[in-house]
RNA sequence: GGGCGCGUAGCUCAGCGGGAGAGCACUACGUUGACAUCGUAGGGGUCACUGGUUCAAUCCCAGUCGCGCCCACCA
């Protein structure tokens, strides 16, 4: 027997053991069946359930369930990502928080550190993916550094790097000065910023009295201009190109160039050029040949010191001025700025300061600003591998749901930039390369090392033993301090040691660079495994917009080179988790909602079907916790048909099947169920989550719950045996049916409920198959019977609350009229008992009541007074004639030869179509019309 | 500066060329043997604005205003 009311918290738990024992999770390659597969988007592994993985892993356990139901092959392959940055930073405030510093520690135990803290909180997000009822295939659960995906890694960098396409070069990069490591221009994120604008002016060294005016608005960075451009075309300043500049503070001599970049309506028209820290500018000098001066360390600190490009103009220098600039060594490159400022303004350099609101970059994980620094990192050409990516969503290889996101997708690699790779940090895939001596060179030359690229160290060994001629040792370090180093060489060269240095780099990769080998990686790649086979290409990615450049762009790039197709044929994007009132959900706002808690409240399923039913393409979700709760009140209330189900024992019966039904409800009902599982399936199909839980939602409720149980109810109660198993199988049967739509999308309740009215297809839901009911067009006799009178008992129900009658008031019901079709009235004891009326007909004089007329399959109530038709049916006639009118004049054209032989057929087809269009709203009008022609006389 | 999306009931949102809808909230009535986490009925909208296309526009097109997001840039 069913408990009184639905309790989630136990359900859920004891059927998810059930299927996780059933197997039900698990792929079989070697079914037979046909492969469905999804890649699941890896979480951080010491994350936990935030609201946008609720929606996103209910999304993709409704497809995998649906889809398993249809009998597919499914693989949902889950997994774990190392999440480099986001858990370095983790551990390192860890460490901090206990007085431990990460460089002292040490990089080997450090590494020890993050992966015990992995083991301890790494299985919190599977739970969690438990406790919303996901169901991927956990027996081949994968994480990013798992040794077979740290193997897949190394294949491709090594590859990529003879092809080209990985290489190592000096340039402009995002500089975290705090964590010590580049990041990608993605992981850059700029703010808004209340700041100034300096006007400095700058002396012109050949022409002593004129200046020329350069605005800026990170006046330290001064220290490393190398020219100030001006518009060829500008007149104000064609005397002065080709001139120079004396820089102040600095006293270098640079010069003033000509080039586009410099915009005359801007500022003073003239921009001063710092090719080591503008990107922009790092252009301009390249175009010009200009010297790029680094001023910054790797902490931003400003580097006087020992810095020979800096230097260059010290000897124009007095000895004040000297030992001032010497005083901003190592000073923080924000300290620098306000005592610069403070110099400029004391020689009269500083013409103005203006405020000024800019964008400034910031890490997006660490919120330190960054700082463009010149380094030598590793570059992935994504330009090349872009290409094919580009063209595989061109020709419909994969799609994206919404459509418009290919815009942003192809926008994006249209227009990409290197990808740099490398980070300095411990945690994630160590790149694998190692460096060591050029030969014929006699001392270390960091800059420009000899590079061995290889799988593994002893592949690099060899490639190193062989470029030497000579044994080769691996330094535990790289030589930071060359002394040891130089030692080495000149020992080897003495003869004393045979063995050649050689160390590999000390950088990782970025994360998303393994994570964009995930869908073949995961699959056992580079071996030949039957899954990579089998799942490769996955059927649908489901994902948001905001990783369609950081993950999906890379899989589509990755993907295509090295597995020379797709990854996924359908990229459904959906959109982000907000609060109730629109804001994004941060910690710092204080607004978040929790989906465990939304599970413990409300339980899973009403979680699950609120997600599924808010996420409309294109849309940002508003989640209001009221609307869990109203799905939770659906849970109940299909536990309430249940269990009226079940206390009126309807039970399946073997061999049944609607088609034998006598009933018309049955038959009703049975249609009515036939046209869901229609539209549920072609809107799961269509990866409208929202439509088929809209439709679920209203049939078990407003036709299923409001209107079959209760037509149910005096059959259920009533002599007929015959009517009343009939009913008892249909209702179970229903419920059965139900039950299979409902489970993708509430996967626990329906479980539950499976036990009682699964029939003949014993065993669990989660593997039954899913109703292939199409639409029944034979019962529609009985479909517009239910329909009308349900329209009839609904306008009773109307009229009787318009005239204040009480609801224990039966009400006489006069029949005045009927013609045509005299069967709708088979139905009058329904009509009797759900309106409270008697139905009496005409011959009984005179009572008063409403009136029921009934006209062909049209019917009207009367009461005096109350309807007042006659307006109501002139200005449906006027609109009538209206169309009239408009088909005769279009059927003229139509008919007119001289026409058809003048428009071409797709005129003549629209023609066409639109008098059609005119048609059928004439017909309904005339519908309207007749109903109330049949009433009119009251 | 480039691009995308969105303005429909008090709130959250569907719909998208011919009837303006759902859930929540609100009002009235109601405990009839599945369900008060409920039932029945009801109020509430110039579908942002202005033009255009069309016999017909909330829906298509153009523009305006407002909101949000992405990319680039701001010397």
């Amino acid at each position: 027997m069913l408990d009184k009311t639905f309790e989630p918290a136990a359900v859920e738990q004891r059927r998810y053991a059930l299927w996780e024992e059933s197997g039900a999770f698990a792929a079989d390659p070697a079914s037979g069946k046909p492969p469905y597969a999804i890649m699941m988007p890896p979480p951080n592994v010491t994350g936990s359930l935030h609201m946008g993985h609720a929606l996103t892993f209910t999304l993709q356990d409704v497809l995998v369930r649906y889809q398993r139901m249809r009998g597919r092959d499914v693989l949902w392959q889950p997994g774990t990502d190392h999440a480099g940055i986001a858990t370095e930073i983790v551990v390192t405030n860890q460490l901090a928080e206990r007085q431990i510093d990460k460089r002292s520690l040490g990089r080997d135990k450090f590494i020890e550190r993050v992966w015990e803290w992995k083991a301890e909180s790494g299985g919190t997000i599977t739970r969690q993916l438990r406790r919303l009822g996901a169901s991927p295939d956990w027996a081949r659960e994968r994480f990013t550094m798992d040794p077979g995906l740290a193997a897949a890694v190394r294949r491709v960098f090594v590859q990529l790097y003879r092809e080209g396409l990985v290489y190592r070069d000096q340039r402009l990069v995002n500089w975290d000065p705090e964590m010590h490591t580049v990041i990608s221009d993605l992981e850059v994120e700029s703010r808004e910023t209340k700041g100034f604008l300096w006007h400095i002016r700058y002396p012109v060294a050949e022409l002593p009295g004129r200046f020329i005016t350069v605005a800026t608005t990170r006046p330290e960075t001064m220290l490393g201009d190398t020219g100030v451009a001006v518009h060829p075309g500008d007149p104000r300043y064609a005397d002065l190109v080709g001139k120079r500049v004396r820089l102040p503070l600095v006293g270098r001599l640079i010069p003033i160039i000509a080039d586009e970049y410099a915009d005359p309506e801007t500022g003073s028209g003239a921009v001063k050029i710092t090719p080591a820290h503008d990107f922009n500018d790092f252009e301009v000098g390249r175009r010009h040949h200009l010297d790029a001066v680094n001023i910054l360390d790797r902490d931003a600190h400003i580097v006087i010191q020992g810095n020979r490009e800096l230097q260059t103009g010290f000897h124009n220098l007095n000895r004040d001025e000297l030992s001032w600039i010497g005083s901003l060594d190592g000073a923080d490159r924000l300290v620098a700025r306000g005592q610069i400022i403070k110099r400029l303004e004391k020689l009269g350099f500083l013409e103005k300061v203006e405020e000024h609101t800019l964008m400034v970059p910031h890490h997006d994980r660490s919120g330190v600003i960054i700082e463009p620094w010149l380094t030598d990192q590793w570059f992935c050409d994504a330009r090349v591998l872009a290409a094919p990516a580009i063209t595989a969503v061109e020709d419909g290889r994969t799609s994206f749901v919404p459509r418009h996101w290919e815009n942003t997708f192809f926008e994006w690699l249209r227009h990409i930039e290197p990808w740099c790779i490398s980070r300095q940090l411990w945690w994630g895939h160590q790149i694998p390369v190692w460096y060591g001596r050029q030969a014929g060179r006699t001392g270390l030359d960091l800059d420009q090392p000899q590079i061995f690229v290889a799988e593994t160290e002893e592949e690099a060994i060899s490639q190193a033993e062989i470029y030497y001629q000579s044994a080769v040792r691996v330094l535990a370090e790289p030589p930071i301090d060359t002394e040891p180093f130089q030692e080495a060489i000149d020992r080897a060269a003495r003869g004393e040691i045979y063995r050649e240095p050689i160390w590999r780099d000390p950088d990782v990769l970025d994360t998303w660079f393994s994570s964009a080998l995930w869908p073949f990686s995961t699959l056992g790649w580079p071996e030949e495994t039957p899954e990579l086979a089998r799942y490769y290409p996955g059927n649908v990615l489901v994902t948001g917009f905001d990783i369609i450049f950081f993950w999906v762009a890379r899989m589509m790039m990755m993907g295509l080179h090295f597995m020379g197709e797709v990854p996924f044929r359908t990229v459904y994007i959906h959109a982000l988790v907000r609060d109730e009132r629109g804001q994004k959900m941060s910690k710092s706002r204080g607004n978040i909602i929790d989906p465990l808690e939304l599970i413990d409240r409300y339980g899973c399923d009403a979680l699950r079907f609120t997600l599924a039913a808010l996420v409309a393409p294109g849309r940002d979700i508003k989640l209001a916790p009221s609307r869990v709760e109203g799905y939770r009140n659906f849970a109940t209330k299909l536990w309430n048909a249940a269990r009226y189900a079940q206390l009126n024992g309807c039970v399946p019966a073997a061999g049944f099947s609607p088609g034998q039904c006598r009933l018309t409800v049955n038959r009703w009902i049975a249609t009515a169920l036939a046209d869901c599982a229609a539209a549920v399936t072609s809107s799961l199909d269509a990866h409208r989550f929202d439509e088929a839980a809209g439709q679920l939602y209203q049939f078990v409720w407003g036709t299923f719950c409001d209107w079959y149980i209760e037509f149910s109810k005096p059959i259920l109660q009533g002599e007929d045996a015959a009517e009343h198993h009939e009913t008892q199988a249909t209702t179970a049967w229903v419920l059965g049916q139900l039950l299979r739509l409902l489970h993708p999308i509430m996967p626990f309740i329906t479980e539950e409920l499976w036990q009682y009215f699964a029939g003949e297809d014993a065993g669990l839901l989660i593997s039954a198959s899913w109703p292939e009911l199409s639409p029944r067009k034979e019962n529609t006799l009985q479909v517009a019977i239910m329909d009308w009178v349900i329209g009839v008992i609904s306008a009773i129900r109307g009229v009787r609350a318009e005239m204040n009658v009480p609801p224990s008031v039966r009400v006489p019901l006069i029949l005045k009229e009927v013609s045509g079709r005299a069967d709708f009235l088979e139905q009058r004891e329904q009509i009797e008992r759900l309106a409270r009326v008697e139905l009496r007909d005409d011959t009984i004089p005179p009572a008063r009541g409403i009136q029921l007329v009934v006209h062909g399959d049209a019917f009207v109530l009367a009461l005096d007074g109350i309807v007042d038709l006659a307006r109501e049916k002139s200005r449906i006639s006027k609109e009538i004639s209206r169309a009239d009118r408009d088909i005769a004049k279009f059927e003229a054209n139509l008919l007119n030869k001289q026409f058809r032989a003048k428009a071409r057929s797709e005129v003549v087809q629209e023609l066409e179509q639109r008098v059609e269009g005119i048609q059928r709203h004439r017909d309904r009008l005339q519908a309207a019309h007749d109903r109330i022609g049949a009433g009119s006389g009251p």
